[in-house]
DNA sequence: CGGAGTGTTAGTCG
DNA sequence: CCGACTAACACTCC
């Protein structure tokens, strides 16, 4: 599940909780999801501490005290879980499954803290990762990233230059580039397009000035209000009592083919791009 | 029951 | 360099 918003009220949290601690134990029942091998992860991991939280595109990064950086990928379907020794316990990423006992059978890693504290990586899908780096192999990570949706350096100019660069891809597919812009999945590609009134299926080149004024402030638009929201299907409980992220219900056509769209009433069309399901009103967007 | 589809992305191939 | 396609995996929905 996790996009950008999603990931960055993961690290918001994270980041609150985590400064300090101590890893004690990390425990693996699926060594393979670790980088390096586990048991080296594991050994360079205990003993350290957590100096901050960081997010870049989908990616978690957790610094630590010894030139450690821990990247944590929830990829389709992972999610975590912190579980203080005392109090509220968060999680993000992958909606609640309906196990609430942790760890459960999609535990794939457990971050044991000295002080009691437990993080809980969960992935029903494993195609979620840990890498355990150094600075140098993180800037390598890095750079492979494109611009930062949300940050200054995303301009309309450098979004202009986007497009004109792939001007035959068809605009959802660019707006998912993680080389070109990070952070943005199929749902806020969906939903941008469908508030700047575009179809996905159009080419990035065809897109006029006037368009990628207008699709550019959407983009911020949707993810600023998701973060608001604490995503879209962020979940956040005490005592087991579940509560969604509410961002849901604002959704406009993601997860919603076959239904009314609900500016204009028409039927939204269900197709494929890049191999993704996409939904669009073919009224509204053009 | 079978098959298609699922919020991601790395890798391969043309 | 690009785009198209697939695999990694497990579950849900029709």
């Amino acid at each position: 599940m996790p996009e950008l918003p999603e990931v960055e009220t993961i690290k918001n949290d994270l980041r609150k909780k985590t400064w300090g601690k101590q890893f004690k134990e990390v425990v693996s029942d699926n060594p393979k999801m670790f980088t390096p091998r586990f048991s080296v992860a594991r050994k360079k991991l205990i003993g350290s501490k957590i100096k901050d939280v960081f997010r870049r595109s989908k990616l978690l990064i957790i610094k630590t005290n010894k030139n450690l950086f821990l990247l944590i990928h929830l990829k389709m379907t992972g999610q975590l879980v912190y579980s203080p020794k005392k109090g509220k316990i968060i999680a993000g990423g992958h909606p609640i499954v309906n196990e609430r006992n942790l760890p459960n059978k999609f535990t794939h890693a457990i971050f044991y803290f000295k002080d009691g504290s437990v993080l809980y990586f969960n992935d029903v899908r494993k195609f979620g990762y840990v890498k355990l780096v150094d600075k140098k192999s993180l800037d390598k990570i890095l750079e492979n990233f494109g611009v930062e949706p949300l940050n200054r350096e995303f301009t309309l100019e450098k979004f202009k230059e986007i497009l004109k660069k792939r001007k035959t891809g068809k605009i959802k597919q660019v707006l998912m580039d993680q080389k070109q812009i990070s952070g943005i999945g199929n749902i806020y590609a969906s939903e941008a397009l469908f508030y700047a009134g575009i179809s996905p299926l159009c080419p990035a080149g065809k897109i006029t000035d006037k368009e990628a004024k207008k699709l550019f402030k959407n983009i911020k638009k949707v993810l600023q209000k998701s973060i608001e929201r604490r995503g879209t299907s962020f979940s956040d409980y005490v005592d087991g009592e579940g509560k969604k992220g509410s961002f849901v219900p604002l959704l406009k056509v993601y997860g919603r083919g076959g239904k009314k769209c609900k500016k204009c009433g028409h039927i939204l069309k269900k197709t494929r791009i890049g191999g993704r399901g996409t939904v669009y009103c073919a009224k509204c967007q053009k």
